[in-house]
DNA sequence: TCTGGGGTCCTAGGACCC
DNA sequence: TCTGGGGTCCTAGGACCC
């Protein structure tokens, strides 16, 4: 079997949160509507014939659809939605990459034998998704991650499309620019100001001339991409980095007091959710989006990652305090709360200084640690600097938990 | 298009360390 | 005492994605 072969799948609901309603509700089938009270969370596709789109304005929405029905999110049932199609996901190939609630990589290259050629394969996953979830999923084929999504997206809404690997340009050069990951409105704007619109243009520039216009590592990543070159793997079991929680605030003015209260709720909240999936976080960061809707954020690194609501707080309110007085002067009208540098709630890490010429004793004390907390506890071993010292980083046994410190 | 809520990754300067 | 190279961490901000 040759290497040139398409075995990475990009697997995408279609609108998700209105298909979820559209199942479940069936006097919404083949109608115009759309999740969310204030802004729009996701349109049907009858409604995007409209032009009604995502984080769009409800009034604005109405002015383009009169009759668009909108409906209020259910998040609960969107999440169980998605952990049934992530279980058909995990049930096709053990190499599944979550992206969001809705959307994944399977690579399914090594199942061959037991399930057949990737494109037999994304059609069961298909028909699997619809037959026992209810939900219309869309899939690209292709040799790389960049190509499969590619293809997903091109083939939406309901569909599957299989990118040969000998026809790879052939497809992606006529595409605009957009298609390509990490271009958005800006730099778009700022290639189109170049006379650049598909990604066969910029596969002609020169990387250097192309990371003058965007930046240096975009401009790599645009040049790969564009003659895709895309070596990353499909990998599961990825963790979050952050955590966060925000809250439009709306146009009325409030009391400090007020905007406090909103940071108690909005920090409980994350601390909660960090606790429940047994983590804790170092980095505090405040998100303002003030009166003239310019935003900002501050940000604030603890001394120990933690996952204690009032710790943060402290540490989020000391940030708000900062700028009370701008606050009073700008107005409000978003206040976000995010925790990151996050790591697993159990984990320990234990710092060993040796002398570079007591290496026997730096092994008893490896073989102790062993016996404590078990052989895979050791998860890392780096020479510091000129060879003074060895820094251990473990993770004990997720029961034990217990911090070992001054080691020595 | 008068503006949600959840994330990711990159850049760049300064502090600090060896 | 001065200077340089190499590295990490922290903070702020920008762009992007679903």
């Amino acid at each position: 079997m040759c290497s040139m072969q398409a075995g990475i799948l990009h697997a995408d609901l279609d609108a998700f949160y209105a298909s979820v309603e559209q199942r479940d509700r069936p006097e919404l089938r083949g109608r115009a509507m759309a999740v969310g009270g204030g802004v729009i969370l996701a349109a049907s596709y009858e409604a995007r014939a409209f032009g009604v789109r995502t984080a769009m304005n409800i009034r604005a929405a109405r002015a383009l659809c009169p009759h668009l029905i909108s409906v209020a999110p259910r998040m609960e049932a969107y999440t169980e939605a998605s952990r049934a199609v992530f279980a058909i996901f995990d049930d096709t190939t053990p190499l599944v990459e979550p992206i969001s609630v809705d959307e994944a990589f399977l690579d399914v290259a090594g199942m061959r034998r037991l399930a057949g050629p990737p494109d037999l394969i994304a059609q069961h996953l298909r028909e699997r998704v619809a037959a026992e979830v209810g939900l219309a999923i869309s899939v690209g084929v292709a040799r790389t991650k960049f190509l499969a999504k590619v293809a997903s997206g091109v083939c939406k809404p309901d569909g599957l499309l299989v990118v040969d690997p000998t026809r790879e340009m052939e497809f992606l050069h006529p595409l605009p620019v957009q298609r390509l990951w990490g271009v958005g409105a800006k730099t778009a704007e700022k290639l189109r100001g170049y006379g650049i619109t598909t990604v066969g243009e910029v596969a002609t520039l020169e990387p250097g001339r192309l990371s003058n216009l965007v930046g240096k590592a975009a401009g790599g990543h645009l040049h790969a991409l564009a003659h895709n070159r895309d070596p990353r793997p499909v990998v599961s079991g990825k963790r979050r980095s952050s955590i966060g929680s925000q809250q439009a605030l709306g146009p009325k003015r409030r009391s400090f007091a007020d905007h406090e209260a909103t940071l108690l709720g909005l920090v409980d909240r994350v601390a909660r959710r960090l606790r429940a999936g047994e983590r804790v976080g170092r980095t505090v960061t405040l998100r303002f989006r003030f009166g003239d809707f310019v935003r900002d954020t501050r940000s604030h690194t603890l001394a120990e990652a933690t996952a204690s609501t009032s710790t943060f707080f402290d540490a989020a309110h000391d940030l708000l305090v900062a700028r009370k007085a701008e606050i009073a002067g700008r107005g409000l009208t978003l206040l976000g709360f995010t925790i990151s540098n996050l790591s697993s709630a159990t984990a320990v890490q234990l710092a060993l200084t040796f002398d570079k010429r007591d290496r026997p004793e730096l092994d008893r004390t490896l073989d102790s640690v062993r016996d404590r907390f078990g052989s895979s506890s050791i998860g890392r071993a780096t020479l510091l600097g000129r060879s003074t010292g060895l820094s251990v980083p473990l993770l004990p046994d997720p029961g034990t938990g217990s911090a070992v410190t001054g080691f020595r």
